[in-house]
Order: C-alpha cells, then sequence, then structure tokens
RNA sequence: GGCGACAUGGCCGAGUGGCUAGGCAAGGGUCUGCAAAACCCUGUACCCGGGUUCGAAUCCCGGUGUCGCCUCCA
C-alpha cells in the first residue's frame, strides 16, 4: 500500500511481506479532561489503518500511550483539589467510553507514562552519555544542536526555530531550542526518583521510551494528529535517534484536524463538541462514519448537518443488511474487494472505499429486487463494514421495556420480555391490517416511532429495527 | 514574518491530462392500504487571470481566499 509519510512529505510504499510483524504506535491523549470530537477522529483513523492491515494479514502491534502526568493534569489536580492520579483516571475512563462507542478496537498495549519512568530514565542517562543531554540544576535538557537532523521531520531549520525559542523563569538551558527530558519536582508535585533529581519527565521522552519499550529501537509506522508533529514528534526522533543510533519509525502519519466554524477544535481554548455528548446525540457508527468520509490528512469541519448527514448515510447502509439477514454463505463478490482494498491502499483513502461499499449496497439491492441471489455482495458488505469497522448496532431493547409495555396494554399484549412484546404487537397491527382497520394499524406503528423503533412491511413480512 | 496544506455541483466529499466517484438533500416515476425501504430517471461542477496542449477541473506561472504549525494540543 501506498502511505503519505510526513517525514519526506512523499508517498512512500509499504509492503511488508504478508504475515510479517507491523508495530504502529499511536499518540494517545493527554488524560486531564474529557474527549472532545477531534480525539475520536485520530482515533478512529488509525483504527481503519489497523483493521485493514489486519485484514490484509500483517500482524499489528498497536499501542497507544496514556500522558497522565504532565503540567495541566496537575493544575486540575489543584483546582479540583483531587489527587492527579485520580484526575488521570477519570479522564482515560472517558476516553475510554468514547472510543468504544465509536467501535474503535481496544490498543494491544495502553502503556501509561507514570508506569514507565524507569524506561526513561535509562533512554535519558544514554542519550548523557552520549553527549545528547546535560543536567542542569536538577533538570535534564537534550542538546538540539548535537543532533544533525533536528528539523527533518517538521521541515524547519535550526535558525528559523530560534526567533520563537525561549527560556522560561528558573530554566538553566544552554541554548534557547533544547527541550526538557527530566523536570525536577516543585513542592506537592507527584515525582520519581532519579540520578539527577527528584522529579517527572518531560512530555517528549515518554512517546521515545515507551516505543522503543514495546516494538523496538526501530518499527514501522508512528501516528497522530498534525498538531504534533512539531515540536513533539520532531523531538522524539531526536530523542530516540540520538540514544539508539537507528532510524526510529519508518513512516510518520498525521490526521488532519476537526474544525468548528472553519477554526481547529482544541481544548486549551475551550473551543470543542464534548465527544461523549456527540455520541449520546448521534449515533456513535454515525460519528464514525462522519469521519470516514474526509480524508484522514484533511480537516474536517464539524457541524451538526454534516452528522446528520453520516446519519442518513449510515441509514442506507444498514437498510441493505435488513433485507439480508443471517451470514453470507458464497465468497465475496472480487470486482468489488479489489477496488475497495484499492481505495483504502491507496494512503487510507476511505472515502473511495465507502463509494464502492454504496455501490455494493446498490448492486445488492438491484439483485435483491431482481429476485437474484445478494449473497456475494452480502459477502462483500461485511467485509467492508468490518474493515471500517461501522458494524455496531444497538437493537437492545432493555431500557424500553417499560415503554414497550405501556404501548403493549394499549393493544391487548401481555407484559414480557421487550422483544416477545414487540413480535407480540406486529402480529395485533397485521391482524388489524388484515381486517383493513388502518387506525389500529397506524397507531402501533406511530407509537413505537415513537420509542425510535422502526416497522417496515416488505414481501417478507414486517420486521422492525430500532434507530 | 517563516514553513505547510487546501479551494469541486444546493450541502458534504473522492478523483484526475480526454472514458460524467459516492453520500445527503430536491423533483419525477415504479412498488405499496398508507408509510418505510428499494429500484429507475433528472443536476454535466471543479476560486480568479494567464500559459502549455489537439484537448485541463486535472500540468506551469501569477493572483485571491480559507486553514494549520512555529507555545500545550488528536
Amino acid at each position: 500500500m501506498k502511505l503519505f509519510n510526513t517525514l519526506g512529505r512523499t508517498l512512500t510504499d509499504f509492503d511488508p511481506p504478508i504475515g510479517s510483524p507491523v508495530g504502529i504506535y499511536v499518540c494517545g491523549p493527554t488524560v486531564q479532561t474529557k474527549p472532545h470530537v477531534g480525539h475520536g477522529r485520530a482515533a478512529v483513523a488509525f483504527d481503519v489503518l489497523r483493521r485493514y492491515l489486519l485484514w490484509r494479514g500483517f500482524d499489528v502491534t498497536y499501542v497507544q500511550n496514556i500522558t497522565d502526568v504532565d503540567d495541566k493534569i496537575i493544575n486540575a489536580s489543584i483546582e479540583q483539589g483531587v489527587p492527579t492520579d485520580e484526575v488521570a483516571a477519570a479522564a482515560a475512563a472517558a476516553f475510554r467510553q468514547g472510543y468504544e462507542a465509536l467501535g474503535v478496537m481496544a490498543p494491544d498495549l495502553e502503556p501509561k507514562a507514570t508506569e514507565h519512568v524507569p524506561a526513561m530514565i535509562t533512554m535519558i542517562d544514554q542519550l548523557i552519555t552520549k553527549g545528547h543531554a546535560y543536567e542542569s540544576g536538577g533538570d535534564v535538557y537534550f542538546r538540539v544542536r548535537s543532533f544533525p537532523g533536528y528539523g527533518k521531520l517538521s521541515g524547519r531549520n535550526i535558525d528559523e526555530l530560534l526567533s520563537g525559542a525561549r527560556i522560561e523563569p528558573g530554566e538553566l538551558k544552554e541554548d534557547p531550542l533544547d527541550f526538557a527530558l527530566w523536570k525536577s519536582a516543585k513542592p506537592g508535585e507527584p515525582s520519581w526518583p532519579s540520578p539527577w533529581s527528584d522529579g517527572r519527565p518531560g512530555w517528549h521522552i515518554e512517546c521515545s521510551a515507551m516505543a522503543r519499550e514495546y516494538l523496538g529501537d526501530s518499527f514501522a509506522i508512528h501516528a497522530g494528529g498534525t498538531d504534533l508533529v512539531f515540536p513533539h514528534h520532531e523531538n522524539e526522533i531526536a530523542q530516540a535517534e540520538a540514544a539508539t543510533g537507528t532510524r526510529f519509525a519508518q513512516i510518520w502519519l498525521h490526521n488532519g484536524m476537526v474544525n468548528l466554524s472553519g477554526e481547529k477544535m482544541a481544548k486549551s481554548t475551550g473551543h470543542v463538541i464534548d465527544l461523549l455528548g456527540a455520541v449520546k446525540r448521534w449515533d456513535p457508527i454515525a460519528v464514525r462514519l462522519f469521519y470516514l468520509r474526509t480524508h484522514y490528512r484533511k480537516p474536517v469541519d464539524f457541524s451538526e448537518e454534516a452528522l446528520d448527514d453520516a446519519e442518513a448515510s449510515l441509514e442506507r447502509l444498514r437498510a441493505f443488511r435488513r433485507r439480508t439477514p443471517g451470514e453470507a454463505t458464497v465468497p465475496a463478490a472480487p470486482d468489488l474487494i479489489e477496488r475497495f482494498s484499492e481505495a483504502l491502499g491507496d494512503d487510507l483513502d476511505a472515502a473511495g472505499g465507502l463509494a464502492v461499499l454504496f455501490d455494493t449496497v446498490r448492486d445488492g439491492n438491484r439483485a435483491l429486487d431482481a429476485g437474484e441471489d445478494p449473497g456475494r455482495y452480502v459477502a462483500a458488505y461485511d467485509e467492508m463494514m468490518d474493515v471500517f469497522g461501522l458494524v455496531a448496532h444497538n437493537d437492545n431493547l432493555d431500557d424500553l421495556r417499560a415503554d414497550i409495555a405501556e404501548i403493549g396494554t394499549r393493544f391487548g399484549v401481555t407484559t414480557g420480555e421487550p422483544v416477545a412484546m414487540l413480535d407480540a404487537l406486529v402480529r395485533a397491527r397485521n391482524e388489524a391490517r388484515d381486517s383493513h382497520e388502518w387506525a389500529t394499524s397506524d397507531a402501533i406503528r406511530d407509537g413505537l416511532a415513537q420509542l425510535d423503533i422502526t416497522l417496515e412491511d416488505t414481501a417478507d413480512g414486517t420486521r422492525w429495527y430500532r434507530g
């Protein structure tokens, strides 16, 4: 396949032998506050990469870290009067919940920064030994000018950067460009012992150290938001390659930002749409589809209309599978699978892949209307939906038990399990239809529609679905 | 200021030197108790100005506009 490598800014061939191990490291969130819609996009984008590679037969190891120590967590802890680990745990749970709703597979490994301080200390120690870092007043800084490749990812040169660089009060850097690997703790801050001071790691070192620990000195893909290119990923490369002497990640992928009325969604400005709120208001899988419609590297504008639109599109996809219950028993249409694989293999062109999926739905519906076996389309559909991760759908009715029972009593249905009551209501309605009592049959359908349960009459009988 | 991205039909959104992606919305039709779903038909778009070419939305030059990074951020 081809992937756009930020390092070099070119479309790069990525075709390891089938079955070979592929290490992917994705920069996860700093768990300081609840996730917003932008976090969901990054997670979904690389989840599709993962699913695609698994589908193609690679042995993927997917690592996504949790940054659970940093200034903002400490600040939140002070403001809320809650220990930092509780702040982090609560936010991490919210992220987990949001990712799950979106159908994002759990990472193979989800390392926390606070549990990998020794690995970071080891790396910092190596950097000092090799002359790439120095201790200064209990802090340790990376000597940027000692690493010749600095700037190769973000396309900057050191002299340009100088104008923006600054030294915070209290920092004792040799050079304004140098960045912290280790910070000595202020009173009350969480800290770990180290050869230099009781303190905590700088932000960038955790990713270098944890990626190395789980994927080795060199691995295939490192991914994250485009806003991490500089300085975070630039610094990761510098640290890791200076320490190990070998190339860090082969390919760097960066997803575009989610905008709100034209401007980037960012938690620092509060200009955000809460992810958990969004997946409550819209079908979470529709939110996922919303992400997938735009190429992962382009910015995408969040709007209610766009989400409504995605929900309607998703409904078209689901309606097809409602017409074709059961497992597919014949092989998937090879031409469609081929087109689909080609689209995703072209730098994850999910929108192109979706076009194939919708073509599959149309072809399948045509086959059904013509009285032909839609099996090859059903099989293709299932395969693509799985790679896209669009399958999850909640048809559970437990939360509507009382509401369904209420409608049931109006039409002589005995209270029982929700599905049984629903089936009885469908039977009652069809009896009314048989005797042309349209007012009754419509009342049943309208009542269920109030609960967001839809009834459809087809040649094969009436079926219901939620949503 | 430096670096970088993007501008496509009512909306969203792929693509790319000639062979009209796809979705949503809209109109018409078939089917249907009604509805829903489905299928068929209808829209010939590509920021502006030059240029290259038999031919450009697609390549080149110059504009204009929007956005991102340069500080924490997915």
